[in-house]
DNA sequence: ACCTGAACACCGTTCAAGT
DNA sequence: ACCTGAACACCGTTCAAGT
């Protein structure tokens, strides 16, 4: 970390302070809802300051896109640190998506208010690698779990399996399911009583349909989730859920 | 159908073509670059027009996604006349999404950048169910189907297991697997050979852990897709992979 | 050197005027 | 009765002027 002087930590302060204005105006009034001029009467700026930190509307959405995705990643990171098979680590990530979702319901929203064309096609070229990186470091982490569960004898690969394969459908179930929570996908015409735990099993089915083990049925994964939130997650477990225990 | 007269032809075919125009200038010069103004010039039309057929810009392209999940429905539906057992005609389900998202990638496209808050949020109110009719009836479908399973024996469900909750994993399967494939995650970066071959396969793995019969391993599941595209969808086949062939 | 806010540009929307 | 396009409203962005 470089000093910072006086300067330049009044200058990270206000910028700050047009990220948290800007937030809540998107979060109240929506993305047409928040207009420069409002962020400037707000922080009692002018309009021409917001933008000496952020190129355009679209960029600051951004950031605070990008901070979300980042505070996911951050819990994800943890969750694989579990200390367990493979599969149970696997679980562990999806322990912290869940916590992410019930904990910071309004950043997920932002994250996918700014991951639409007509969002990031006004923000420059160079700054779009910025959008992935965190899906990418998710999926390394993704993919290093299938390789360590192979690599451990849990996980025979079948003829024609591939460890993409797999990666692919735990993230497309999680990634669809997440989305059809959000609002997506008609859900309460489904009729579901437990989307989050929908999500889970549809994740054991298929890593036992895989044939990665320990299968649901020689392993007690509840008791997994429980130490997970326990060992790894207890403040976050007890923010989510009150009291650190399983749902 | 009601008789039209002559001048209610002529307001159909110039609503046609606002909505023509502005599909081309959406695909061409992005959400941003699809302005009244220019729909107005290519149309030779003045702008005030326009606004007697659509409310807002945004209802326009309302339209131009209904359009385009209309089609895909349009498709599904065929798909589940197949003649065969439930679980083959689920993978006609998957078989009419595959070749709607090959053949039309342009509308895919539309659809999804209608589906975004910042443009739902223009659309009154009342327009909004328009947005989910098309999903609710592929959801009616596909439990349809599961149930129909259920019915005949292929499938028992489990302690704990529920139409629902197939339902929900196949589709956010697809759903999820569809959106990756579309470029909201980093499925360059998985490198996998062939996606659409991947959410099929997964779909398969699932269907499998559920105890679906005939599970894929009792049954020639890629001589099914064959009979599907010849039977049901002869002609898009050809236009998607060229002689009908399965792929 | 830094900040301001009036001015500008752009575009969606409306409506008085025209045919 | 229908259509037009100038005018309006709004908002993102810029930059000459001020301190």
């Amino acid at each position: 970390m470089t000093i910072q002087t006086r300067k330049q930590r009044e200058l990270r302060r206000r910028e700050e302070l047009f990220l948290q204005v800007a937030r809540r105006l998107l979060l109240e009034r929506g993305f047409h809802g928040l207009t420069m001029d409002r962020i400037a009467e707000e922080t009692e700026y002018s309009k021409g300051t917001i933008y000496l930190h952020f190129g355009c509307k679209e960029e600051l959405i951004l950031e605070l896109g990008k901070r979300s995705r980042r505070q996911r990643l951050e819990l994800i990171t943890r969750g694989v640190t579990f200390d367990g098979r493979p599969r149970e680590r696997m679980v562990a990530i999806g322990v912290a998506v869940d916590i992410h979702t019930r904990l910071f319901p309004d950043d997920v929203r932002i994250w996918e208010i700014m991951n639409a064309e007509s969002i990031i096609e006004k923000i420059p070229a160079d700054r779009q690698p910025d959008l992935k990186a965190s899906d990418i470091a998710v999926n390394d982490l993704l993919i290093g779990l299938v390789n360590d569960a192979i690599a451990c004898g849990d996980l025979v690969l079948r003829p024609g399996d591939s460890p993409q394969e797999i990666t692919f459908g735990l993230w497309a179930i999680t990634d669809g399911g997440f989305a059809a929570i959000l609002g997506n996908a008609p859900l309460e015409h489904l009729n579901l009583r437990d989307p989050y735990a929908a999500i889970f099993k549809n994740c054991h089915v298929l890593g036992d349909g895989y044939g990665w083990h320990p299968l649901s049925a020689e392993w007690d994964y509840d008791a997994t989730v429980e130490r997970i939130r326990r060992e790894i997650f207890p403040e976050e477990s007890r923010l989510a859920f009150g009291g650190g225990e399983a749902a």
